[in-house]
DNA sequence: CTGAAAGCGCTAACAC
DNA sequence: GTGTTAGCGCTTTCAG
């Protein structure tokens, strides 16, 4: 089954492989007659492009490469289905790679993008990724990239992120709103910009509605396990500090402690209140099930791509990178590991 | 940035491109005094041989595609991790497209990376694809084409799957073993493969350990939701039979059954027993813990690209394809929604 | 050991 | 309206 080209579909209408490829682009300049002959045999020889031809020739591949550091993974799979649906959209398709939390992988995974030629990357930076030499370089390169999530402030190029901080905050004020005095959080590890962000909004909260921030109401995790969620609770408890709320940086690390605060018999929200963060699948099945700030991953996917695509553009007409740093909103999803706000009063974003 | 090509180091080498490009793939008739200088210069301009070009006369791009129905889906992100970087071993990127569950996306996609001139196509079937005439087809023109999970027997080619039939056997077996004499079974929609097999196996189950089959013990959802398994928890407590073990169709339905039993008063295990089916990250959490049946999606997504990689291999050499189906092992994860077994015995898988 | 030349399939400038 | 030609960047004979 031989390859059907340009050039079988001239010879066998006795035409120019010029004229073919202009026929079946609607040029102006071919005749209607012509134009239905071409587009009648390439119909029925079953005629396809060879892409790396005309890639070839246009110099672009319609294809996007994508870095994340994890894919199985509720909010980073959200983000890649928004990826891929917003570029189907627009005729691009996905190359999806996944660093693994690894420096050295993301480093090599940028390299094996740039070799296949895509005309864009969209990269969330591993948690791990110190140096952000390697991005910075290819952005000099003018190759368009945007970076979504995962982000560093260092690197000068378009950005699809939330405003941890803002979220973080409003997560706290939801609690202390529904009657909470004395909060716990439990953080990330001291590195990622989220956790600082997250750790930030929490202090904020504390002091604008009067409350005390303590350093020892502050727990730290290494790995934002289940696991670890489950051994802070003990910890929580074992504080002389009477504990009625908690903030935990992630819904894995909310779940981990309302099961262990199960386990202990305590009433929840009654005697603590917790709340997550981002929304995933299991909040909805945990008992009670757990309030958390929605992270609207599939929104992320779309517009990261939106601006990755203004950014080829750009790169393909010859002007400047735009560079635009786009916030997605985030809100607060009461469930039922919080007690009902006493104020009622819109949340913003 | 001009981009730099062979023609430009063959030119300040004073040499022919056709000796740089033998230099940098290590011919054996080049000198070695030549290949060192080639590469010394390559290596210092950053020379990154063009895809497009090598894609083009080697007809081939080094780029496979991969369809799944969802991709914000436990065991399908698993599989795609799994084909991912067993790729990247291999020195493939990877294409990501979801159908959605729909046939006629699913048929436009296969059709975009025909049109990219992937090397192969890994397809998981959409449960609403009914007719295979767009994935023979392509099998018919000689694209490799692997089909994982979601199979048809009706398509010739490599498939991964898993054994269905058995493992809702064991899992059946699995309850009956550990005491439950009334097992129901909550079962999807009547049509896809897997859930035709998985109450096969149950059926068989019951009957070759001699308890009876009953109909009105058969739960049929529409749509595999949490909020089915919820609603069919009354159903079953509805019955007259003093129904004692649930064997689930998958854990989302499992939980939701769970849930419902809880808050209906009633005692998980002792009272009544349930297994889910796929080891998704929420049985872990839920109280208490909920049995399943593990499908190993990583193992199988590394075993349909190895399947892949043997037909683009076979293609290229002309050689027939192998067409090997390979069923990759499920096991039972034991855990607190099932009582201790009475006879201990090894499961097979 | 090296280089000239052809060609993968397509597109676009330019001629007729 | 249509065809000629050149060329995108690379690889691979084949001749020297």
């Amino acid at each position: 089954m031989a390859n059907v080209t340009l050039k079988k579909i001239a010879e066998t209408l006795g035409i120019s492989t010029a004229t073919a490829s202009k026929a079946l682009k609607d040029y102006a300049d071919i005749s209607n007659e012509t134009k239905r002959k071409v587009r009648e045999l390439a119909q029925q020889l079953n005629y396809k492009p060879n892409s790396f031809a005309q890639s070839l020739r246009n110099q672009e591949s319609k294809i996007i490469g994508l870095i994340a550091p994890q894919i199985v993974h509720h909010f980073f799979a959200n983000i890649i289905k928004g990826v891929i649906d917003a570029a189907e959209a627009k005729g691009y398709l996905v190359i999806i790679l996944q660093s693994g939390e690894s420096y050295e992988t993301e480093k090599k995974q940028l390299q094996l993008l740039l070799e296949k030629n895509v005309d864009g990357i969209l990269i969330s930076l591993s948690d791990r990724t110190v140096n952000y030499k390697h991005v910075a370089d290819i952005i000099k390169e003018g190759i368009p990239v945007v970076l979504y999530d995962k982000i560093s402030k260092l690197l000068d190029c378009s950005k699809v992120i939330i405003d941890d901080r803002k979220a973080a905050y409003n997560a706290t004020k939801y609690l202390i709103e529904t009657g909470c005095k004395n909060i716990a959080h439990i953080r990330g590890p001291l590195k990622p910009q989220t956790t600082i962000d997250r750790f930030l909004g929490y202090k904020k909260a504390l002091s604008d509605h009067g409350l005390d921030f303590k350093d020892q109401l502050v727990f730290e995790t290494k790995n934002l396990s289940f696991e670890d969620g489950y051994e802070i609770a003990d910890r929580i408890l074992a504080t002389s500090d009477p504990i009625d709320g908690v903030f935990a940086f992630t819904d894995l690390l909310a779940t981990g402690a309302l099961i262990r605060f199960n386990e202990k018999g305590l009433k929840i929200p009654e005697d603590i209140s917790i709340i997550g963060f981002s929304n995933w699948f299991l909040t909805k099945i945990t008992t009670p099930s757990l309030s958390t700030v929605n992270q609207p991953g599939y929104e992320m996917g779309q517009k990261a791509f939106q601006l990755l695509l203004k950014e080829i553009r750009n790169k393909r007409e010859n002007k400047e990178s735009t560079k635009e740093i786009v916030e997605i909103p985030t809100t607060i999803i009461p469930r039922n590991s919080t007690k009902p706000r006493l104020i009622t009063e819109k949340t913003n974003n």
